[in-house]
DNA sequence: ATTCTATAGTTGTATATACAACTAATACAA
DNA sequence: TTGTATTAGTTGTATATACAACTATAGAAT
């Protein structure tokens, strides 16, 4: 059996892209107007309409009303990168999850941890330290500060049926997340629980989630410089 | 002047998107059929489905066709992460970018990189290595092979003008290009390079860019810890 | 020269309709 | 109990049409 024929929009989608793959058309180009395409490929405007406006969405050209379509500067190429919950990402590779708890407890904020959950300085927050093990192997330190009024019961949850992201997930709505990725060496405690050398660099994943009015929850996620690397593909 | 009416399929995805942030649906809750949706709103199928469609590529919902519509889960979200010409990233945050070339040869393919390029040992690579600055202080280190079918004329290249990846861009239309980072500490001759120590962590992005039926290029970049990170951002 | 105005061309939104493709449940038959 | 059709309900694709919103240009008026 052949392979079925594709949707009329992915024909002209598939169209256009092999254009700019070609390099015949090159970015900043004018691509043809849906009113143009329709005659070429004989099919309706709306169908036209949203091959084009996909692509738009994909990056791949931008489009201005009135005016037209142009191939986009493929300068600014942007990729996805996945921030999962650990635990997942490790049982798709089909290895074991485990974690060990280092600690539970409620502290006050300091000043720059109150600034960060928009709180005063003394306030009260959760505060929990879990080493994560991939096979054994620790793969993740995850400090992480939480507040309060966002998960109330979260001392009590049981971190080893459950992991922090995945309790927060469900108790508290996401809304809005932010990370920052840099390089640094490990504390001489992170070193410790890592099983790593000082000197080992560590890549430190710091992720702030937002739960409706709330900064929810603020990690800092440590992994072993030679055990870990995030990576993504873009394609065109 | 009021702020004018959003468009009809805009406000069916602020509700639905309302209902999931609220917590009132939550992860694996049933999204109302397009049907319901069209007699709750007043408005036709294909303007909910609009909607829901694009509530769908954004990841916040899932749709299975002759099933319905849930609510996603939402530990996988991911975000979007730039990868961006060094050059343009420095201009955008109103600072001075200069650049060192360091070499700029014909080198044999090592194993390694011949299998990365798909070629054999021993075939001819160009190769160039880079120190960019930000205001005169060295933010990384581009190390970067290049398959001569892609780019011939490579050499000849001035760099003192433009970029090796502003180049490649416009001289090898980009169909795939994909990455990894990671954080290691840096040669005795990038240390030197980028005036650190040879104990600071770096970032190191490699990426590796195809062309056509070509990998291109592959760039080792080296960005020094402290004076750098990525970061990025997801909104619901 | 400058400014205003009309216009052709483009993309954005919305509707009504139709059929295709798929899923899950139901009813029925073996 | 098991397997097999049928069917209602859902999303996917495609069309024809209409008007709104915006841009750039050409021409007219000043």
């Amino acid at each position: 059996m052949p392979t079925p024929a594709l949707p009329a929009y992915e024909q002209v989608k598939a169209y256009v892209k092999a254009q700019i793959n070609s390099g015949a058309w090159r970015p900043g180009d004018a691509v043809p107007s849906e009113s143009a395409l329709q005659e070429q490929f004989g099919l309706s405007r709306m169908t036209v309409n949203r091959a084009i406006k996909e692509l738009a969405v994909e990056g791949l050209v931008s489009r201005v009303q009135g005016s037209g379509t142009v191939v986009a500067q493929l300068h600014r190429i942007s990729s996805t990168l996945a921030l999962r919950d650990i635990h997942e990402e490790i049982l798709e590779r089909g290895h074991a999850h485990t974690s060990q708890v280092l600690l539970l407890e409620t502290v006050r904020a300091t000043a720059a941890m109150a600034r960060v959950f928009g709180l005063n300085a003394g306030a009260r927050l959760f505060h929990s330290v879990l080493v994560h093990f991939e096979n054994q192997v620790p793969i993740q330190l995850e400090d992480r500060h939480v507040n309060p009024a966002s998960a109330p019961d979260y001392l009590s949850a049981n971190f080893h049926l459950t992991t922090p992201t995945h309790y927060l997930l469900t108790h508290a709505p996401l809304t809005e997340a932010s990370y920052s990725i840099e390089a640094t060496l490990p504390s001489l405690a992170e070193a410790k629980s890592l099983s790593i050398k000082r000197t080992d660099s560590c890549l430190v994943l710091t992720r702030r989630t937002v739960s409706g009015q709330h900064v929810a929850s603020q990690a800092r996620l440590v992994y072993p410089g030679m055990r870990y690397s995030l990576s993504g593909k873009f394609q065109l």
